[in-house]
DNA sequence: TACGCGTGGTC
DNA sequence: TGACCAAGCGT
């Protein structure tokens, strides 16, 4: 059984829950754990298609794991967080080789496999083998915070613990997988960022939030760091046969792993764009044509972006971090390019 | 412990 | 329109 806390979650989700998203509908520990890994940092409304598109390629764990990892990020392309399609194409290689295919039920387990925390471990075993396990997202840290009038940002580790601690003590020894998605659904619609609806809810009257008449105030706000500016050049590259010249990034970093456009030599000023350079690669093509600058914000910079399109006879030099490839429009979108470099080629 | 890591929605 | 943030994790 469980506390009125969770009694009164568990009866609001039986009338207002969320039950008809994509990954409800078979929950397999593999459906769970790809949705799970999606949603993390990212909206419901966002995953949803990137959900379908990757279960009808990879249907199980095993078609996972057998897939070029340039397939499997291609197929996540304008997610962000790259890592995640990384850590989840290594796990699914773990799964097959250390647990035949079949997704351990521990969340001790699940949480050493790359991509799972504490968080994702207890989703997935909640969510998949109905396993008394604590959640604490996103949404549980708001509904709790509120409850309890927990002050402070959950990013500090003496927040999160108390925190972590209330919601192992709500979560109830019976209907683990309703009342895990209950406290999420709560958060997504009730228990809302701003303006939230406490006249619907059913544990405002247990609420501290509430009873001090500032639910927003809770959790406490992330302290605001100053973004870092950066400025780069990248290279719009055109052969005589319409093919680019894309460079695959490193794995680690932003866009680790992606394909991206090759950056200009950083010694490279605006005004001097040279007619003739030292080159690291010799590209000979016809007209120089300056594209607009442009600024992209990121989460935690802005990044200037100096699309140079190289079209005169000239050759410039590549600040090198992976290897160099020629392709056409077509196969670059497909093969999967972040959101900003695939407006540029769009262009 | 604090930071790096994407993108799109919201106001 | 820029700031803030969303089903966190790895280092």
């Amino acid at each position: 059984m469980g506390d009125w806390f969770s009694q009164q979650l568990l009866d609001w989700y039986d009338r207002h829950g969320r039950k008809e998203l994509p990954w409800h509908r078979d929950r397999s520990a593999y459906r769970v754990w790809v949705s799970e890994i999606m949603l993390q940092q990212t909206q419901v409304t966002t995953v949803i298609p990137y959900f379908e598109r990757f279960m009808e390629r990879f249907p199980s764990v095993h078609d996972l794991a057998s897939a070029a990892r340039e397939e499997v990020l291609g197929y996540w392309s304008g997610l962000g967080y790259y890592a995640r399609a990384r850590n989840l194409h290594a796990a699914a290689i773990e799964v097959v080789e250390r647990f035949e295919g079949e997704f351990p039920q521990d969340p001790e387990q699940l949480q050493s496999l790359p991509g799972i925390g504490r968080s994702t471990a207890a989703a997935i075993a909640a969510q998949a083998f109905d396993q008394r396990a604590a959640i604490l997202d996103g949404n549980a840290k708001r509904v709790l915070a509120r409850y309890h009038g927990v002050e402070g940002w959950p990013g500090k580790t003496a927040v999160a613990n108390e925190l972590w601690d209330h919601a192992e003590e709500h979560t109830p020894h019976e209907r683990i997988r309703d009342y895990t998605q209950a406290i999420m659904d709560l958060g997504a619609m009730v228990c809302t960022r701003r303006n939230p609806a406490c006249a619907s809810c059913p544990v405002r009257t247990g609420c501290i939030g509430y009873a001090r008449n500032d639910p927003e105030a809770y959790p406490g706000r992330k302290p605001k760091k100053e973004k870092p500016e950066k400025t780069l050049w990248m290279l719009l590259i055109e052969d005589g046969e319409g093919r680019l010249l894309l460079e695959e990034r490193p794995p680690t970093g932003i866009w680790g792993g992606l394909l991206s456009l090759p950056e200009a030599d950083p010694a490279l000023q605006p005004e001097e764009v040279p007619d003739h350079c030292e080159s690291a690669l010799g590209v000979e093509t016809n007209m120089p044509d300056s594209l607009e600058p442009f600024r992209h914000t990121f989460s935690h910079y802005h990044l200037w972006i100096r699309p140079l399109r190289l079209s005169a006879r000239r050759t410039i030099s590549i600040q090198e971090h992976g290897r160099l490839r020629w392709l056409t429009r077509e196969q670059a979108l497909e093969a999967g390019l972040p959101a900003p470099i695939r407006g540029l080629i769009r262009q």
